[in-house]
DNA sequence: TTTCTAAATGCGAATAATTCCTATTGACAA
DNA sequence: TTGTCAATAGGAATTATTCGCATTTAGAAA
């Protein structure tokens, strides 16, 4: 066990950063917070690792937020917030998606439904502020 | 008038293409629809003017599908289903974004919210058949 | 008509996020 | 030790999108 963790090393820290952190992170962002601790990590092999999780379903993607892709270590249905300022993204925790729309979605789509994202834009209170000084 | 239809000529034709497709399409989908209209469009128009169509509120974006952006001539409020096989995008029309999360949304973010997105994802009956096959 | 200005465009270069390719490394089995 | 296979580094390649600049055109002014 002490080779299978040297072996996914780096693997198993891209997934835990995910996991650790609110920020809805962005490849590069990922790759900035372990390059430090982990010297000879590669942008590469976070791209790689993310597309793996993506697939296997072990994070989710938010899509694109200013032409970058944004990555989600929460795989719990939520909402989300993005603002069209700074492009931060917020859980919003209050609210929740109702279920009973996935049957109904997949009845009008005619196809099976195996995601569902709810996402609101805006100007967050930090981007409000800062334009009102 | 029949002079700022020649002046517009092209920003008309792309937003009337974005207007009378339910096709959800991308820069260079709406680009080779006009093209054989007409011969000296430039893909760098199509892009300018989707982009300060979209900041204008005529259309909306969907976010990027496969890496490509695609937009919506449709900006009444719907439901959306794209497709992880294919990457069709299809409106649902018998479902509606419960207009009442929008105030909620804006209370649990603490910012102001200007748009709302709910989109389904999953295979749609074309993919699924052809899996099948 | 002639001239001027500003907006719209074409076209090709530039940018930047992401993917791809190849050599290398390390883990494990035989 | 040898062989195999997966994971990775590093950099090149790809590709959607944006930018810069010269050109055209509409409409106003002279």
């Amino acid at each position: 066990m002490e080779r299978t963790e040297k072996q996914f090393r780096k693997r198993n820290a891209i997934l835990a950063c995910l996991r650790q952190t609110t920020e809805h992170p962005s490849a590069e962002w990922v790759y900035s917070q372990l390059k430090p601790e982990i010297a000879d990590l590669s942008l590469g092999t976070v791209y790689r690792n993310l597309s793996r999780f993506k697939e296997q379903g072990l994070i989710t993607s938010l899509g694109t937020v200013n032409g970058v892709e944004r990555f989600d270590g929460n795989t719990e249905p939520h909402v989300h917030y993005i603002c069209s300022g700074c492009g931060c993204v917020l859980d919003l925790q209050h609210l929740s998606i109702p279920q009973e729309l996935n049957q109904a979605a997949a009845a009008d789509s005619g196809g099976e439904v195996t995601g569902c994202q709810l996402t609101f834009t805006g100007r967050c209170s930090k981007c409000i502020q800062a334009h009102t000084l």
